[in-house]
DNA sequence: TTGTTATTCAACCTTTTGGTTGAGGGTCAT
DNA sequence: ATGACCCTCAACCAAAAGGTTGAATAACAA
């Protein structure tokens, strides 16, 4: 449906939760944890939690008080496929998408997110 | 850059803008043109192209007094590549990108975007 | 029980987004 | 030159997004 493309869409259009997402590619992580190295309140990380979960990018489940967050990859399919359908790409490689992530990474720590060097 | 993948995902969150997408997909259009199958103003089709424009998505070049606008699907390379990443899909396939954008095109109809049937 | 930790909720604020209308600037035909 | 057409600009508006703080809830530990 529409609507579940424009969710999944706009979750990924910011730059601190693609930042959850690849740091959730690694492992899962609980919620606090998913803050630590962001520059902002663990109410804000919060929300964009529940933002990538309402778009189905991630699932959240809560054992004792720690509420654990994990991937759920299959949600990019559908966009993925969109999108693909609109250029004649190389099928994809992984080696390309380890040069993007680190990229991002390293923008994303510089100006928006994971304090690491300062 | 992080800003450019911010500026791409947030041009496709948009169900307009994808219908967009979509016509141009079959051909370059007029500015006018796109805007006739919508229920909206052509200066809020302009902004939007604006915004598909910005992205890279399309390239709007004048000729004459018409503007016409060109899908740039390169511009979908990168974010591809990144969301890829994340999931072990099968390589993609045009039938199921005709199978989303079917769906796509008949639910924006439906709700937001071109009115053909009143 | 008392306190500490983990997470969300509620209220608020500012900026951005997506739309409107009306005026205006090019471009073409007559 | 006049007028029709194509498109954008400017000003405005309502709603959503992204952040804050402080209080509230829930689970563990002492």
């Amino acid at each position: 449906m529409s609507a579940q493309l424009d969710a999944i869409f706009a979750a990924l259009a910011d730059p601190t939760r693609r930042a959850i997402l690849s740091m959730l590619l690694e492992d899962d992580m609980a919620v606090t944890d998913v803050a630590e190295p962001f520059d902002m309140s663990l109410a804000a990380i919060s929300k964009h939690l529940i933002v990538l979960e309402r778009a189905g990018l991630i699932a959240q489940e809560k054992r004792g008080r720690l509420k654990w967050c994990k991937l759920e990859p299959s949600a990019l399919q559908s966009p993925s496929v969109w999108m693909q359908g609109f250029g004649q790409f190389d099928p994809v490689n992984l080696d390309d998408f380890e040069k993007f992530l680190a990229a991002e990474i390293k923008s994303v720590s510089s100006d928006a997110g994971p304090v690491e060097q300062e």
